[in-house]
DNA sequence: ATGAGTGCAAAGGCTTTGCATTAGG
DNA sequence: CCTAATGCAAAGCCTTTGCACTCAT
């Protein structure tokens, strides 16, 4: 389902200097650790919490870089802290619950045939509208588990 | 497809009473106007740019009014500005176009048969996951015909 | 040696808030 | 009258940037 770890900085060393020559320091190997070892994505004091080693100003820098080389993804949930995968092409493609209580954001996959069903709809609809598609994004959002209880 | 423009500001002025009390002044049913003749989501300086009457700090505070009320929704694309549109049950259930380059929104809707696909494919998730679902979100990131040109 | 990377502190940009004034019921 | 609404200016919050220092090649 997921790359070895291995392989996912392998991976992000290519990229990032295949991307303008940019080195795959330990801070950016830390970052992409990091979130590789999460199953939700994370914000950025959540990533300097789990590696209080990392300067805020150097990792934002360096979550930018990671994004131009195609190893990280940024998704915006509201308003408060943007929120870091790694890519999908790393991860696999799989969609979001969004918590409005706790704004936590949790991972989901649909099943193949749903999500099969969806691409149709939407790449006719791209297609009559002339609109070239980079990627799609089906969120969930409502209350998780933890804050119902 | 759309209320009648009385409807929605008679809805719109309902929903603010019954949500504490506040009053439908002309400032909110300019706002509301303002969202009601656009055919897509508008950010904070296009309202102004379209009512130049506005003043910014009552703007976003009559828009925080009428989404508590229920009466307008607010969608992230990025992290520049909100965008604003009136409430789905208003206007009918929609999805956007975002353009990365543009910036712009564009809503398009589904067919239904699609959208009653995905909705049973989220539906069982957020019932395998004990979700409560407020709604979802689907859109479609990419290039718009106008900055493909 | 040379350019990329780092970290601190300061600046930016969108949004919210404090406060005194105005207006609607 | 009395409470809500308004508008200006100031503050907040996340993120980006300037700059001097460090490090790897």
């Amino acid at each position: 389902m997921r790359a070895l770890d291995d392989d996912i900085h392998t991976t992000a060393a290519l990229r990032m200097s295949s991307a303008g020559g940019q080195r795959y320091t330990s801070s950016r190997r830390s970052i992409v650790e990091v979130l590789a070892h999460s199953d939700h994505p994370l914000t950025l004091p959540q990533i300097l919490a789990l590696d209080p080693t990392l300067a805020q100003s150097s990792a934002y820098r360096n979550l930018a870089e990671l994004i131009a080389a195609g190893v990280v993804h940024r998704i915006v949930v509201a308003d408060e802290h943007g929120h870091f995968e790694l890519a999908e092409d790393l991860t696999g493609h799989h969609h979001h619950l969004i918590c409005l209580s706790c704004g936590s954001v949790t991972d989901f996959v649909v099943p193949a045939k749903a999500e099969a069903t969806i691409d149709r709809a939407l790449n006719s609809i791209a297609e009559e509208r002339h609109f070239e598609v980079e990627h799609h994004r089906l969120d969930l959002v409502g209350r998780c588990q933890t804050c119902l209880t």
